[in-house]
DNA sequence: TGCATGACCTGAG
DNA sequence: GCTCAGGCCATGC
């Protein structure tokens, strides 16, 4: 499978909880690239690619700021659906992230 | 095969 | 404490 970075990435991400978001930093670190942070988010707009649904709202950049909406329709969709799972954004930016954020880790090992 | 891009992160000024 | 610049990895043309 080769691509494994895409799979899992989407793997990674359909496993975050309701409720709760995680950083591209985070997933990449998971998976083993820490330096394909960048590419994480390039694989969640890929994710049309992946047959099973992928909360790619639930992932957001280190400072909790929403760098994915633009990628959503509309203008505030990704704004919406996390507002739907009960957290609270303020100008782009999910209040208290630190106290939403869910590190891949938690799950303890591939 | 090679260059340019991308929903980022970290270090230095 | 904030802003600027560099790096890293994979994908697309």
């Amino acid at each position: 499978m080769e691509h494994d970075f895409f799979q899992q990435v989407h793997q990674v991400v359909r496993l975050i909880p309701y409720g709760r978001v995680s950083s591209y930093g985070a997933i990449a670190r998971y998976i083993g690239s820490v330096g394909a942070s960048r590419m994480v988010g390039w694989a969640l707009h890929k994710s049309g690619n992946n047959a099973e649904y992928t909360p790619a709202h639930r992932v957001l950049n280190r400072n909790g700021l929403l760098t994915g909406k633009a990628a959503f329709p509309g203008e505030n969709t990704m704004q919406q659906l996390l507002e739907s799972e009960g957290l609270t954004i303020v100008n782009n930016q999910v209040k208290d992230f630190e106290k939403y954020f869910w590190d891949p880790m938690e799950l303890g090992d591939l």
